[in-house]
DNA sequence: CGTCGTTAGCGCCCCCTGCTGGC
DNA sequence: GCCAGCAGGGGGCGCTAACGACG
């Protein structure tokens, strides 16, 4: 454990602290460095540098109380932003390293320079950020709007004041609220000028697009393949990778992709939600049911395309026909 | 100016679907 | 025929950045 994590570890708060990493609890030398009550931490675990052009003494604080020496900023990267990385004097553990806001001009941490600025949320020019930049006290993340922190603190608070009157659901913004009760409506403004297929959503739409542009701008890490969604491009390189995040509650079998598991499991289950309208056999896959339909249409070639009736013969299917607004025939 | 409601846009997770091919 | 592998693509939500009307 390094003079910051034992000093963390003594109940001070980690506050001015950010470390790198990916999502979730952050730990530093095994001592979590986390802010207290953060929810969203996405903008907090981003490692900015601000670029000093020399090195200098860094100092840790919780407000008014016991500070901490850290340690001495020795080399610092170019392309750098709000933060300043910290190597922890005596600190082996290389994977998650600190970073503070700092004073170009002074190395001094921000909050001692404008204590009082820290109450109001907001960051003076002084701190290498543009004068007015307000912060979140909870994860550090800065808006250039005092409105948009605002919106941002209800995360936080868990305050969901927009709520739907046909299903009670919460959520934090007006428009967000909007977009969820066109999903009640069925109303769908966005369409597709091509197509004219209509949608709910401005992204939906977007996504859409690439049907017709051919446009893939995911690309394998491991093969030439590209994909229109990273969605689409994370699940193909567990094929390279051989990762198989789903298992399956029965026999532990993995997968790569959450349905196919799902499909698995019904092999324990003996579900078989796919039910043959001719002979009543059902099925595990919906294509096990394709195939087979093509049992009965080998018998029946005249098949209504609209309700999949078949006939032995063309002048039944007319007949049919009359009924069934579908007139075509395979 | 600052404030505040509204809009644009991105990223992400989820889910269902259809084709394929081995056994 | 059963089952797993794999890609396509829509539905929906969370969040940030920015715009514009209005005092
Ligand atoms: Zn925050
Ligand atoms: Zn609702
Ligand atoms: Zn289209
Ligand atoms: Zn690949
Ligand atoms: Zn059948």
């Amino acid at each position: 454990m390094c003079q910051l994590a034992s000093w963390i570890d003594r109940g001070h708060s980690p506050a001015f602290v950010v470390v790198g990493g990916s999502a979730g609890p952050l730990y530093h030398c095994s001592v979590q460095v986390q802010p207290e009550g953060s929810v969203y931490m996405s903008g907090l675990h981003e490692i900015k540098l601000y670029p000093p052009h020399r090195p200098m003494d860094v100092k840790l604080q919780y407000l008014k109380e016991e500070s901490l020496d850290v340690g001495t900023i020795e080399s610092v990267s170019k392309n750098s932003e709000k933060f300043l990385q910290v190597d922890i004097d005596g600190c082996s553990d290389t994977s998650s390293r600190v970073s503070c806001l700092i004073d170009e001009n002074s190395g001094h941490s921000f909050h001692e320079d404008r204590l009082d600025n820290l109450v109001n949320s907001q960051i003076g020019s002084k701190n290498g950020l543009p004068k007015g930049t307000w912060f979140c006290k909870v994860c550090f993340k800065t808006f250039s709007q005092q409105a948009n922190l605002a919106t941002h603190e209800r995360i936080h608070r868990g305050e969901r004041p927009f709520c739907c009157t046909i299903c009670l659901k919460t959520f934090t913004q007006q428009c967000n609220l909007w977009k969820h009760v066109r999903t009640h409506t069925g109303e769908r403004p966005f369409v597709c000028k091509v197509c004219h297929r209509a949608f709910s959503q401005q992204a939906n739409l977007a996504k859409h697009m690439s049907i017709h542009t051919g446009e893939r701008p995911y690309q394998c890490h491991f093969c030439p393949k590209a994909f229109t969604q990273r969605v689409n491009q994370v699940k193909h390189e567990r094929t390279h990778t051989g990762e198989r995040p789903y298992s399956c509650r029965f026999c532990g079998k993995r997968f790569t992709q959450q349905s196919n598991m799902e499909k698995h499991e019904r092999v324990h289950t003996g579900d078989k939600p796919y039910d043959c309208k001719t002979c009543s056999r059902s099925f595990t896959q919906q294509s096990n049911l394709t195939k087979h339909m093509a049992v009965h249409y080998k018998n029946k070639p005249f098949r209504c395309q609209n309700c999949a009736k078949s006939y032995t013969q063309k002048s039944n299917l007319l007949k049919h026909a009359k009924k069934c607004p579908c007139v075509e025939v395979t």
